[in-house]
DNA sequence: TCAGATTTGGAATATTTATTCCATTTTGCA
DNA sequence: TGCAAAATGGAATAAATATTCCAAATCTGA
């Protein structure tokens, strides 16, 4: 059984097993079989209890992994792993070390964030809290005024919202700080503000929220943890997270949230 | 510190480490944060990778569990795990998830924002230009001032740049227009000038190219087509197009194009 | 049927990981 | 300012897990 493919992902694994499961020996077999139809639980199970499950010894499941190739049941989990764990790749170290080569053209950087946006876009669709989202165009379908803060790195995500909410005739103020002027004195009981604030957390922002709520306004806080400044008691939490590339983030999951929330307004306000 | 109830979910754990979140010390303060944000890790990571990655000691992430009143890590361990080992569908059953929510859904919107933004970022990857990025990087490098003009829809892409560019101690003014005043006089010949300008392509837009050009400075433009009506003589075309939602957009693409652009011109000067 | 090859189960061993313990440092309060 | 309490880091220890080894059982082919 001499084996020259190298197994690299969860798929490669399955294939060939499924390649080899008819020559099997009994034990053998079961171990290929277990796999193949429970391979979603590999990443997270130790070998006892995956061959407890297969109704095997642990040695016929490492003799198995042997088979296939790999040095153990470790590196098969490790394989399996990487597929199913959703922590983000580390950009910022990809980021230095390309950096550190002298590599770093506008190419290069260009694909780290494309790769850092498509990324940031497909968690989104894991993390959104449907419900919350609802609850939020739910509101903003039905409130006289809608007000829009997000400074500095949020501004653009801000500035979104309020174009989109503007070119389908929702009233809609974006409070830019022109002049360095607040104007919490807009906010009415009754009103709904938007707040988009992401780690550093802007004070002026979370100031914004809490004068808001003061008033008796409605927030929906677009943000990136359940334990931003700005949860407070009563906020619509909208978590979004978008991926760090070196010292800076791609945009792309919050703003295209953004986007989706105010066409789901206008849509919302149409059947009013 | 006394723990009445029982952790049995997921959920039960965040809820507990939120609400003693903002009266803990140094160390478990972190531990709580790196839970909170990452708790989709637990189920595959031992007590050192996690410890490194919230930057604490092993020992601490233990007294950390110890204090929510679990035994351990092992037993907050096996909480994460029971509620992995039914979830973690793949991205296109998460993205089926959401449209099926109804035609008019918020969360049906989102999936095609996302999809949208996917796919407007995949293209940009083999449509763009990448000797005009280059020249584009070089004249930013090299100029005195940088203008930064998109109005409009194209807005949150100049002020995305002009923020990230300020962030990297660049020169820049970002043209807004606040009052409808328009700073074209601001333009000295040798600068040079972003414009970020879509179908149907705002003519202030226009015309401020045009005026650059005049003044002798140098456009780069961010911009939809070849024809694109300030693809005027000179002018460095970096062509990116975003996809349509119905009568949006998402912006992914040139988001992410202006983040990289706006980096690679931070790099390039930090060599000068 | 028998002998050699292959497969198997499980004990022993090695490695990895979780946990405990304790000296030192830091914090909070009178 | 000083002291007691609390927090911390890290080494030592315990526990869990992966792997190796080998005697026994089973299979295969002449």
């Amino acid at each position: 059984m001499q084996n020259k493919e190298q197994l690299k992902s969860g798929n490669d694994i399955l294939e060939k097993i499924r390649k080899i499961l008819p020559d099997l020996p009994g034990r053998m077999r079961q171990c290929g079989e277990f796999i193949v139809s429970h391979h979603d639980q590999i990443a997270f199970s130790t070998v006892a209890e995956i061959s407890t499950m297969a109704n095997v010894q642990p040695s016929a499941m490492m003799r198995f992994c042997s088979q296939l190739g790999l040095s153990g049941y470790s590196e098969m989990q490790k394989i399996f792993r990487k597929e199913v764990s959703k922590a983000a790749p580390d950009y910022a170290t990809r980021l230095s070390n390309l950096q550190a080569k002298g590599d770093l053209s506008a190419s290069k950087l260009l694909a780290e964030f494309v790769e850092a946006g498509r990324f940031s876009l497909e968690k989104m669709t894991s993390e959104i809290n449907i419900k919350n989202l609802d609850h939020a165009v739910d509101l903003l379908a039905r409130t006289e005024m809608i007000h829009i803060v997000g400074y500095r790195r949020a501004f653009p995500i801000a500035s979104c919202l309020s174009y989109t909410l503007e070119k389908l005739h929702v009233p809609n103020i974006c409070h830019d700080d022109v002049g360095k002027v607040s104007k919490y004195s807009a906010i009415r009981d009754g009103d709904v503000v938007i707040a988009a604030t992401f780690a550093p957390y802007t004070a002026g922002t979370i100031e914004f929220v809490e004068k808001a709520l003061e008033k008796g306004a409605t927030v929906i806080a677009l943000t990136d943890t359940e334990i931003s400044p700005v949860n407070m008691d009563g906020v619509i939490l909208l978590k979004v997270v978008d991926v760090d590339v070196g010292d800076f983030r791609s945009l792309s999951a919050s703003i295209n949230l953004a986007m989706a929330l105010a066409v789901s307004v206008g849509n919302a306000r149409e059947q009013i």
